[in-house]
DNA sequence: CTGAAAGCGCTAACAA
DNA sequence: TTGTTAGCGCTTTCAG
């Protein structure tokens, strides 16, 4: 039952809108509207007028009005292409995805997180995105996706790719970390640690920064660097296990270990215990990410901070540049990692 | 049937409207937005008609529109309370963020993730919601938050919470594990596994989980629970060491060890490394939560595997049902988890 | 069952 | 610099 009451104190308890605020201000609807949006072209007295007024009432725009008469959707696309159970053990998406929201929020603004696990879902991801539900995509990449790629191209849909979308460097707009200068980093500090054999578990070599880690550690090795150390890794712990495994066999005498990803380089420590080997005392190891991995490991690892906030800020004010039609040429942006020097090395 | 007009209307640029299907179907407006709210009360010949139309014109609603004219925000808002850098990291967040993501999208409307790290957060956040920016609230609380509760309750905004609420469990709506039964049924497990001692390292108390796993323990041991063999801790991975090496002073002669969550097991084994226990063999331990520590952990850990997704749907369904109707009695659910067997006990 | 029409709250173009 | 007005696309009465 409602009563009379109850419907009153509803009804008076309403949200404000903005023509509330403008008779209360004494002025048109427009020149609140005007306010609310930068304030220019308003006589400051008026200006503070309404603001008082915004004040007094408790104001705040409805979100669905002004994207209905901006003809926008206020929403902005988060896609990884990973595999969605492992994607929320990745703290690099949980960073971003909790930076991209935060940011957004401030502009009333929401994130959407997809997964597109495989093709299907890339397809009618692609529908999705082509049929104007969201205002603009970020794209977090973990493999090739030159279908998703070249459909978006094809769309007006404004996108901003994070890390270096192979095969498409100069085509499309991207951020990304130096991988190269970051594995050169890590590993120079690791062949200065250790004498005799270096080896490493890489990523996957068909992503820009699996290869680009290795081009560092190969760079950073020089001649110490052993075409027949190298075991290919996944990403996954399990890949670190085995491809450390594989080395020890080539190579009982390894004495220090550089591997792609701090999530591999605990299992590469694993598997380095297994087989008798203390960290870093007989075997250094360094990582890389900074991920939650490596203070769960003992030995604590040595590894590479990469700026994920700030390349989050950066792709999103990219974004925002190309919504707002300023879309010229594609930018690219490289951002550097920082050493983090912990037991493991 | 479709004139060329009509077809040249529908494949120019702009997103086709539901004035655009009504007028291909050759009905009103209203009819079609009956159609795409269900079809009820509309001839079918009629509804067929429209749904024809909507396909060869790729229509889809416009959220903003409808949510003006419902005078809904199409979202809802996901409250965690922890510390928003380790949040991402904690398994059960994501999976529920992913499930409240992907639930929602099939109702065109978005999660909001929000942490509301102190107190001051509190308070903006609750002027966030009691202002009308969501439609509802899911709240995911590690501590207690009757500051928080009971504004939300106040306001007139619905909202579920995610776990039992200390203090509050009869007068709002939750959906929760069985966290005494989770505890009682792996340490019954482990008591079967060893003889001799068995301590525990517990969660924060004043939590209901805390509270509940420590309960389930010393139901499940009887005679063989020892007060002494507690240590209580707060979900780090840290208070997970300290906590075993206190039990290790204790009790040099424990046997088994029960800890309240996977992250504080994964310490609680680097502590009995430590001290020259072997795991499983001089040491059983279980965790719970079946988080990604479970199996980044040396040996992989037995544990318990809580209905995250379940959890979050049901969740969902009852927020929904008070958002859609005038909120009845507060509804309250309890869900069971599953004994996940591998290698540490 | 169906169509017409009145908003939902806001922006932006146009006068003034 | 301002106020006025015409939509944005949809839902929801209200007649018929």
């Amino acid at each position: 039952m409602v009563t009379s009451a109850e419907r009153g104190d509803a009804s008076s308890r309403r949200r404000p809108t903005i023509d509330d605020v403008a008779r209360l201000a004494g002025v048109g609807r427009g020149t609140v509207s005007r306010v609310i949006n930068g304030g220019h072209n308003v006589r400051p007295a008026v200006r503070d007028a309404v603001n008082q007024a915004i004040d007094i009432l408790g104001y705040s725009v409805n979100q669905s009005a002004r994207n209905l008469a901006r003809g926008r959707t206020g929403s902005i696309a988060y896609i990884i292409s990973d595999r969605g159970d492992r994607l929320f053990e990745d703290p690099n998406f949980g960073l971003f995805a909790r930076t991209f929201s935060r940011q957004l929020r401030g502009s009333g603004r929401h994130l959407l997180i997809t997964t597109a696990e495989d093709e299907e879902e890339e397809n009618s991801l692609g529908d999705y995105l082509a049929f104007g539900h969201v205002d603009g995509a970020l794209l977090g990449l973990t493999r090739d996706h030159e279908p998703l790629l070249q459909r978006l191209q094809a769309s007006r849909l404004p996108f901003v790719v994070l890390g270096k979308p192979l095969g498409f460097e100069n085509a499309l707009s991207w951020v990304a970390i130096d991988d190269e200068k970051a594995a050169f980093t890590v590993v120079s500090y690791l062949a200065g640690k250790v004498d005799g054999a270096i080896g490493t578990v890489t990523g996957p070599l068909h992503t820009s920064s699996g290869r680009e880690r290795l081009d560092g550690c190969r760079l950073a090795l020089g001649d110490r660097f052993r075409p027949d150390l190298v075991a290919s890794g996944d990403w996954s712990l399990r890949s670190g296990r085995e491809g450390t495994e594989l080395l020890l066999r080539r190579e009982p005498g390894l004495r220090g270990l550089f591997v792609a990803s701090d999530l591999m380089a605990a299992g590469a420590i694993g598997a380095l215990r297994a087989a008798g080997r203390r960290v870093p005392e007989d075997v250094a190891v360094v990582g890389f990410d900074d991920s939650a991995a490596a203070t769960m490991v003992d030995p604590a690892l040595t590894t590479m901070r990469n700026p994920i906030e700030q390349t989050a800020l950066e792709a999103l004010r990219i974004l925002d540049e190309r919504i707002a039609g300023d879309a010229g040429a594609p930018v690219r942006l490289v951002l550097s990692s920082e050493l983090v020097k912990r037991s493991s090395a």
